[in-house]
DNA sequence: AACCCGTGGCA
DNA sequence: TTGCCAAGGGT
């Protein structure tokens, strides 16, 4: 495999020699790469899903000395994992790591499967995930296809600014042909902190590139993303600015919370009781009657 | 396939 | 200030 195609001659072997060797050389030092055990990486990578890393690292330390193993987690009510959860942001995520330990307890043995197949049918655990946590703790070969490498590799192979907004199999056979036979785990964390901190989305850090003048985009000149503008998601008014709202008040209080606590937060009475349905529908809150609420238990 | 699901920081 | 973005998954 030294290159890639009839019209790319990109040396593959430099590519990963030198992502690789940045990142020997420039890797931040995070906890679950210091301590890549299954439990820990697979926490990790529920937490890190759609959430910023600096966010992460404070709750993931106090997770994991609370809940060192996933018996711990699975004995504890799912309500413990909600309120630990704290704002990092998509709560039904502490839900579905609360399952996932119950699911390694019940099913496993209580250790964190190995292998993607296993992974992947996990609560929570997605076809990135399972991925992530069979290569970062096991050593597996997947293609890790995160937003950072999936930019890195559109960015130097295809030359273009942002890839498309789901994996395609085109993409997904492109990675999968660039994957190294020995040391796969390592070229996925790489990539991944290269598109973190140097091939990052809004303002990309060519200068401090390892393989810059590998870098098809670079190359063209930059060119921008053409087509239709990704559209953000809209937050102001919205149900999931509602959700937060109560949860955040069920998250910070001691106990039970009477609902018109609850109905302080949102005056919109159709959309706060289609709010606080759709959370007891999630198993986010518990309704103890009909006038008082809690996590669950 | 398109839409929904939190939160906070930054340009 | 406001839109964009962050180690996605479920339906």
């Amino acid at each position: 495999m030294a290159s890639l195609g009839r019209d790319r001659d990109l040396p593959v072997e430099e590519l990963h020699h030198r992502v690789v060797a940045w990142f020997d050389r420039e890797a931040r030092d995070l906890p679950w790469r210091r301590d890549p055990r299954p439990w820990p990486v697979l926490v990790s990578e529920l937490m890190l899903q759609q959430t910023p890393v600096v966010r992460v690292l404070p709750v993931f330390e106090a997770w994991m000395e609370r809940w060192p193993t996933p018996a711990d987690l699975a004995a504890a009510p799912s309500g413990d994992a909600v309120r630990a959860w704290g704002r990092l942001g998509y709560p039904r995520r502490a839900l579905r790591l609360h399952a996932a330990a119950v699911a390694i307890t019940e099913h496993h043995g209580g250790e964190v499967p190995g292998t993607y197949d296993e992974l992947i049918e996990l609560p929570g655990v997605g076809d990135y995930t399972a991925a992530a946590v069979a290569s970062f703790a096991f050593g597996g070969r997947h293609a890790v296809l995160d937003t950072n490498v999936r930019r890195v590799l559109v960015r130097v192979l295809e030359g273009e600014q942002y890839p498309a907004k789901g994996v395609t199999a085109a993409e997904r056979r492109l990675a999968n042909d660039v994957l190294p036979v020995t040391g796969a785990e390592r070229w996925a964390a790489a990539t991944m902190e290269l598109g973190a901190v140097v091939c990052t989305a809004r303002s990309p850090r060519c200068g401090a590139c390892p393989v810059a003048d590998l870098c098809r985009w670079r190359a063209l000149g930059h060119p921008e993303h053409d087509g239709p503008a990704r559209r953000g998601q809209p937050w102001a008014g919205t149900d999931r600015q509602v959700r937060g709202r109560l949860l955040a008040v069920l998250r910070d209080a001691d106990g039970p919370v009477p609902r018109p606590v609850l109905e302080s937060v949102w005056d919109d009475a159709v959309q706060r009781e289609r709010c606080l349905d759709s959370l007891v529908a999630d198993g986010l809150v518990d309704p103890l009657t009909d006038d008082l609420f809690a996590l669950p238990t």
